[in-house]
DNA sequence: TTGACATATAGCGTATTTGCTATTTAACTA
DNA sequence: TAGTTAAATAGCAAATACGCTATATGTCAA
């Protein structure tokens, strides 16, 4: 598995393209979380997992494959792991798309 | 299954990638069709199918999940389905990950 | 040290994807 | 009409993906 075809596997999930979405603009659905600011630390794995009724190894699971791919950033203070975008890697996944694929122009 | 799911599944492939490449620039790799010009109107399935060395059926079933995407257009002429670029759903696709994921800039 | 809470991992069942071969359909040609 | 070629479809097997529950690990507080 190149990172590309893990980037790519990782966009092709509904759930993980939204995580995507809410994590960029994190205090819009998660100001309630209490132990870390979640715009400047991130969102854990927990209350996403809340967000989207699904089981907290399920969204463990989608984080994986995000972090794998890149596109978040996982770090893991006292007992939570934070979650937040990786700009760069999402940035620079879009522009190996586009020119891959010689998209004209966005 | 909407639209954004399919392209997005649709993309989730090497093979379907490459064949989206390929077809960028048709004349690179199947100047040898005779049947049609390669540029003006398409590659046929069976070269694309031997391209990759993969059966015709597999193929058949590649481009199904790319024109579903509406990421190719297949025109049948005589026997044979030629297949080109739909480049404005690859432009439309690329803009809407990019706003969709709120990608800075590309 | 025990208990709790958040996360990660293991293991399982189901659904989907992807390849194949065999067959059918469509278009042509001798 | 019979045979040939290109593509599509049906049906099957293997691999992957994705959800769950149960359990292990890590962190902290009483």
């Amino acid at each position: 598995m190149t990172i590309r075809e893990d980037q790519v596997k990782a966009l092709a999930n509904e759930t993980r393209i939204e995580v995507l979405r809410l994590l960029d603009d994190p205090s819009a659905h998660f100001s309630m979380q209490e132990s870390a600011d979640p715009v400047a630390v991130g969102v854990c794995v927990l209350l996403l997992a809340e967000h989207f009724s699904v089981s907290q190894p399920t969204m463990s699971r989608h984080i994986e494959l995000l972090k794998r791919a890149g596109f978040i950033i996982a770090k893991r203070q006292q007992k939570w792991t934070y979650c937040s975008r990786n700009e760069a890697a999402l940035t620079d996944y879009a522009a190996w798309l586009k020119s891959s694929l010689n998209i004209k122009s966005i």
